[in-house]
DNA sequence: CGGCATCCGTGCCGATACTG
DNA sequence: CAGTATCGGCACGGATGCCG
């Protein structure tokens, strides 16, 4: 590596703005994309059934979440040639590698949701009553 | 359709948008928070070194940040009573279990970097030619 | 049905200035 | 050093209309 920075830190990794794994984790970290990874698990969904399950979502977002993942190599895309229309999405091989590491953050969350809840009216009580 | 909603799928979760699961998600999965969580892995870090390691950050958005992380109970907030201020932030245990799963978003996008990168080379070459 | 193009509101975020 | 406050731009994303 020519411009070393810091990896001299083997706790540390490349935070640099243009740093690669940084972009790539502002996309998959997206809000409608891990929705979409999420429940694509083992299953192929049409457009519809995906902007049914993901509720708020508008066509527009759901269209161009779908367009990045496509585009990433997570999801892939099928066109089936009939009318009306039929278009499937599901996980490439390399989508459902990430969507494990996807699974591991929802199942966290779900576990942790009491423990955030009760923290986040702790501290709004410490705030309401140090003002 | 009533209230229950679908609960009947086990492989589904509730993605309604005021669900709890949802919006905790869209905190924790936040570009900045990522980052902050990744870096203090086993560290404390002061406010400063935390802005210099991570590259982009204003200062407003690194407060805002670790507000709301420390809000959630998972950093905490050390402030030493000396001129000049120094203040630490550190993981709570509950944010240390949270590193975990975040680390290993980080490891699996540093794994795939280049399958991703190969992926968009070929999906902007093939929409470069149908055009 | 599954898009894409356009318009447009708003909320996020950077820049700047000021404080303990 | 580590913040808060305020302002303003602009990009994100919703709404709408049209098409294969």
């Amino acid at each position: 590596m020519s411009t070393d920075y810091g990896d001299a830190d083997p706790f540390q990794w490349d935070t640099r703005e243009d740093c690669q794994v940084r972009q790539i984790l502002d996309r998959i970290a997206d809000k409608w994309s891990l929705l979409v990874i999420a429940l694509l698990d083992n299953r192929r969904l049409r457009f519809t059934e995906l902007r049914r399950e993901i509720d708020g979502v508008s066509q527009r977002m759901l269209t161009v979440t779908l367009r990045s993942l496509e585009r990433d190599g997570l999801v892939k895309r099928t066109v089936h040639p009939v009318v009306p229309p039929r278009v499937e999405y599901e996980l490439t091989p390399l989508g459902a590698t990430l969507h494990a590491t996807i699974q591991s953050l929802v199942t966290w969350t779900e576990a942790h949701q009491e423990e955030i809840a009760a923290a986040r009216e702790s501290y709004d009580h410490r705030e309401a009553e140090a003002v």
